[in-house]
DNA sequence: GGCGATTTGTACGTATGTATT
DNA sequence: CAATACATACGTACAAATCGC
């Protein structure tokens, strides 16, 4: 498995597909720590640098991921959602 | 081959002869994937961009183009009329 | 501490569609 | 029909932070 890359005539935005498609591959385990770069994010999924950017906002915002300049992305760790 | 500019007195509106005009130029293979830009489509038929923008809601509603925010308008996938 | 490589962060310009006045 | 502002997207360049040597 890998990327799908972005579909220009899908129905979402190009940085909403992406967002979704990382968000798959974290829960499904296929990242378990450190994304790639958002460069090579950018390359594998075929879309502008910005464009990943604004992608990874999305996953921060929903907390799915943490950023730090200089080290990269990793994954959030995950609270337990219901533990009962 | 190219545009047949608007005629402000013909009996069609502008942008039911500028959308009849892209779907002939569509259906004749001229255009075959991404339309020019609304904006300088709107040059060449001599009209106003808002017209432009009619007759490509007209288009779309014919599903026969796909327009994408920040990407741009393309010819819509044909799917076989009657596959049996 | 310096240096280079890697990675995120910021800024700018251009193109395009969307929405409003 | 004209003008304006806005959102998405691409491309490029440079700055800032981090790490390994």
């Amino acid at each position: 498995m890998g990327v799908s890359p972005v579909d220009p005539l899908g129905a979402d935005f190009a940085y909403v597909q992406v967002a979704n498609n990382i968000a798959v591959r974290i829960e499904a385990g296929e990242i378990t720590h450190k994304l790639p770069s958002e460069r090579s994010l950018a390359e594998e999924y075929g879309v502008a640098y910005q464009t990943v950017r604004h992608a990874m906002k999305v996953l921060r915002e929903r907390g799915l991921i943490i950023t730090r300049q200089g080290r990269g992305t990793f994954v959030a760790p995950r609270r337990d959602p219901a533990p009962g």
